[in-house]
DNA sequence: AACTATTTATAAGA
DNA sequence: TTCTTATAAATAGTT
């Protein structure tokens, strides 16, 4: 449609591709608004150039063109952007399915659900359980044990202190007593040494 | 184009809608096929009628289309299938939480991992680990007592069919006896009554 | 970017 | 439906 029919081949004039582009590009997307309104349709259109610009129509909300894409994928079955996907979805089962059976062994641990257990599998949780116990007594006693330990040292340290308190106090008993019996002695020596001194004034007054 | 000129709004008719909608249909993707060719554009086209019918083109493989769609995220920022992704992503999150948790409930449970662990917690512990191991030990104990009494049962059994199988001998050996009494009664008769019985030819004879 | 000769798409009819 | 065809619309080449 136009002066000339053109073939259907790339256009090798650069110039001559990005216009034709543009009014091309232009005419889908009108082409596109139209079947929207007169067919009820729903349409998601994006357009790239080579040249890495891009534009895009949708009729409707980005919404709708989830939706759209939706429906592709669940139609076609084709995958898209579950590869993206994949990854992630492959994880979340994996972990999922060891989830499960973890909780299942929690609830064997917790003595739940044993009901389907034969005898043998029993066997091994009482084992089980019993080497856990063993584990968290022996745990337990030692944690005991550090408590009375560092309790006994606590009351050591006390009794150490309350001895060294106690020489304190002895000592300063002595000192205190030693204090009296000096100031006792130099009491008596005043009152009873100085008559025994020459008196030397009735030397005096002999002599 | 066309007969007439139409006005770009919703066809109320419903056959001229669908037919409308097939001719425009393959005339947007005639157009997009062209651009593509032509300018060298990639095109993902996808268009759903409203009666749930959908059609696609892409200028390429699916790969382009996710190429697309990429490119389009990139740029435009909006979300699409995001949305999905975050989604996922934090499941995996939560479930991965989930799953570290019970992994350290399990290795408690097992006695491992408990240096960590104060007094009280390796009380708490210590109590779940009883009560499995009760429960464990009860379920045990009726697991056995269920095959004794199976065990008992089966010997009942084996019992009460060794007496039948008893008393089918003994009575097979009494009518061995019987048929032997009767047989050689009949013998002892044979060889005995015979005599006694009169001699019906002596009789005769002596007739 | 506008123009326009032509081609192409398509609305209505068969 | 599909085909036909008159006509509207799109657009290639030109300015």
């Amino acid at each position: 449609m136009g002066r000339g029919k053109i073939e259907i081949k790339r256009i090798e004039n650069s110039t001559n591709r990005q216009v034709t582009f543009a009014k091309r590009k232009n005419g889908i997307i009108k082409k596109a608004k139209e079947i929207t309104v007169l067919c009820d349709a729903k349409v998601s259109l994006i357009i790239n150039a080579s040249s890495g610009k891009m534009v895009e129509y949708n009729s409707g909300s980005p919404e709708t063109l989830l939706e759209i894409l939706d429906r592709y994928h669940s139609q076609t079955g084709k995958k898209l952007w579950d590869a993206k996907h994949e990854n992630l979805s492959n994880e979340l089962d994996r972990i999922k399915k060891e989830n499960d059976g973890m909780q299942v062994q929690l609830r064997h641990l917790k003595g739940e659900d044993i009901t389907s257990l034969n005898h043998s599998e029993l066997g091994d949780l009482e084992e089980a359980l019993e080497n856990g116990l063993t584990s968290v007594r022996g745990k337990k006693s030692d944690v005991v044990q550090m408590q009375r330990d560092s309790h006994k040292a606590a009351e050591e340290e006390y009794d150490r202190l309350n001895y060294e308190l106690h020489k304190q106090t002895v000592k300063s008993e002595e000192n205190l007593r030693d204090m009296e019996y000096h100031q006792r002695m130099s009491q008596m020596s005043f009152f009873r040494v100085q008559p025994i001194q020459p008196n030397l004034h009735d030397d005096h007054d002999r002599e």
